[in-house]
RNA sequence: GCACCCGUAGCUCAGCUGGAUAGAGCGCUGCCCUCCGAAGGCAGAGGCCAGAGGUUCGAAUCCUCUCGGGUGCGCCA
């Protein structure tokens, strides 16, 4: 299936001989021994570092082990294998390597490039998790889109994934959600509603004042806060996240499970959270050092409830009480993250925005801490991303009525630029989103482009079919591919090839910014070769009056688009068939 | 003050968990349309990989320090 870990199991065979031999010393580490495409093509189709790596722990000379080693790795597949450099063997393959990548490519369809590395393990990836206090804006949007990637690219690779949104319902910003909402629910009354400095003052509550009055007519006005709160808060926040699940369809984004940060309380699982790391002993009364360099000026001494974080790499030790005696919001988080573990997952990832940095060590501490190690919980933190309009950088202002929401994003760039776009940067990096530069019509935006791949694809498999060539996959699996022998070709197969491989090293670096990059690529690749077509006529793909070479041709193109649409299905996005 | 992230071509960024002579797009220079879609392609110029040490066969990549930018640092989540 992945011809990079077949190959790498050839060379690995031929060190065990070696062993048997007598030639090398029982017992090497084969771990760091790679096989892989050099990056100068003239150092042929593969290069392995084996006899480098082993060098040392078998007392032996590098190019020794090479030579051996060469010797017995050629067969019908591996034309030669010479020693070069500092003990690199490069192997130059058969054009029928190729030949077999194509057929493998056709032959998979959407599926080429799974992969089973993942063995079933249980991931979840927890994503999004916006506050229910309003609708999704810009910042929500790269989050969603990575989170979803991930989870996607997670699955394609043999990971039995779970998409989890934790609703963030347990704090004080759902009660000023609800006094928010009750003003409007007031002006739904006819009464002047007051929205006070600290409520949210946007306008997607009116809507939910007026759910309100037809739910309770007038029966809340009137009456003070304890009466109405907690049904106010429950009402405006379903209506919220019904808001957010709508926002998140748009996106193509959808989750698993939503978890609810209040079905914590009162159940005992906070508390017994706690318990678990006291039992541990990670849990003491004590009072923490101000923060050195910047005192703050409320600052004063005080002893709360902390957790041992420290024993888990933390830097200082964590509060999970207030002075007042409540969680904060860390503890539930505890519980939270236990819960996921509790739930039998083998591994866990969390994607936050930037700003939360600081989060990142207490809570594998505490995943740490409550899985004894045996869960690893890994934190992909999005940096955030930078609007523009006509070059120019496009502020954000709740104030000033240009508050960019994810709806505004999708419906201007569409679901599918929106995501692509997202993922043309590594999580870490800042992203520049241009709202005129993702539309245009060029090379310049890599979205555009891929997509031109994959309609021209689309469009020479329509000509070929104009012209009465099958081109259905039973028969291009049946062309003769030996008819494709120039090297132009066979570097666009080497590079339908990789796919397997990128996805494995992507999935395994929690990276899905390496499709996008990928499919960058190998649009770039069917670009350049589909214009050579035009100076050399033999490397078009439809050759007239030559149905046999035709079809071959063809195969290799739609192995190239099987890859595109296989990315995109990672990305969630819908390989274009034609520009218009 | 401390922690985390970042620093690669003029600009925006990749760099396959340590591989060979450092990659792409934009911009700049010069080419390619009696063409399966030029909405593209080819070629050229452009680099002390922030800096200094270290680890080893081998470092943009790993470790230490310095400089520069971002984020965060007990009753907000």
């Amino acid at each position: 299936m992945n011809l990079f870990t077949d190959l790498r199991g050839r060379v690995t065979d031929a060190l065990d001989q070696m062993t048997q031999a007598g030639e090398l010393p029982a017992g090497l580490d084969y771990a760091n021994v790679t096989v892989e495409p050099p990056r100068d093509p003239a150092h042929g189709d593969m290069a392995t570092n084996a006899a480098m790596v082993l060098a040392k722990p078998a007392g032996m000379k590098p190019r020794d082990i090479a030579e051996r080693l060469a010797a017995r790795l050629a067969d019908d597949r591996i034309l030669s294998a010479e020693v070069a450099g500092p003990g690199f063997l490069n192997l130059r393959l058969a054009p029928s390597v190729w030949h077999e990548v194509i057929g493998q490519a056709i032959r998979a369809g959407k599926d080429y490039g799974r992969s089973a590395i993942g063995a079933g393990q249980k991931v979840n990836v927890e994503f999004v998790s916006a506050n229910p206090t309003g609708p999704m804006h810009v910042g929500h949007v790269r989050g969603a889109v990575f989170g979803d990637a991930l989870a996607n690219l997670l699955a394609f690779s043999g990971h039995e994934v779970t998409r989890e949104y934790y609703i963030n319902d347990g704090g004080a910003q759902v009660d000023v959600l609800a006094r928010s909402a009750y003003e409007r629910y007031r002006e739904a009354n006819g009464l002047e509603p007051e929205i006070r400095e600290g409520l949210y003052p946007g306008d997607y509550l009116i809507p939910v004042g007026e759910a309100l009055k037809a739910k309770y007519g007038d029966s809340l006005l009137d009456r003070p806060e304890e009466d109405w709160l907690a049904e106010v808060r429950d009402f405006a926040t379903q209506a919220m996240m019904a808001m957010i699940r709508q926002d998140l369809a748009a996106l193509g984004v959808r989750m698993d499970v939503y978890s609810s940060e209040k079905a914590l309380y009162g159940t005992g699982q906070i508390e017994a959270a706690i318990a678990r790391l006291e039992g541990a002993g990670l849990i003491y009364r004590g009072v923490l050092e101000p923060p050195k360099g910047k005192l703050p000026e409320d600052w004063e001494e005080r002893e709360q409830l902390l957790f041992r974080s420290t024993a888990h790499g933390d830097d200082v030790d964590r509060p999970i009480q207030k002075s007042d005696g409540s969680w904060t919001y860390f503890a539930p988080d505890i519980a939270y993250h236990w819960d996921k573990i509790d739930r039998g997952f083998d591994a866990l990832i969390d994607v936050f925005g930037a700003d939360h940095g600081g989060y990142v060590k207490r809570m594998q501490a505490a995943v740490r801490a409550l899985s004894n190690g045996r869960v690893p919980l890994d934190i992909k933190l999005i940096q955030l991303v930078k609007l523009f309009k006509n070059g120019e950088p496009f502020k954000m202002s709740k104030r000033a009525g240009t508050f960019v929401t994810l709806r505004d994003v999708v419906e201007q760039a569409g679901a599918d630029v929106t995501r692509f776009v997202m993922l043309t940067r590594k999580n870490d990096a800042a992203l520049d989103f241009d709202f005129d530069k993702v539309l245009e019509q060029s090379k310049d935006n890599p979205v555009w482009y891929v997509q031109y791949a994959s309609a021209r694809i689309h469009s020479v498999l329509r000509r070929a079919a104009e012209a009465g060539i099958d081109v259905s996959d039973s028969s291009l699996l049946s062309a003769d591919l030996a008819r494709i022998a120039h090297p132009a070709e066979l570097d666009l197969a080497r590079k339908v090839a990789e796919w397997p491989r990128l996805v494995e090293h992507a999935a395994r670096a929690h990276e899905p910014h390496r499709v996008a990059f990928f499919l960058y690529e190998i649009a770039s690749e069917l670009h350049s070769l589909w214009n050579r077509g035009n100076d050399d006529t033999s490397l078009r793909f439809v050759q007239d009056g030559d149905s046999d070479t035709t079809r071959a041709k063809i195969a290799l193109v739609r192995a190239v688009g099987v890859v595109i649409s296989s990315g995109f299905g990672i990305l969630g996005v819908t390989p274009a068939e034609e520009m218009r």
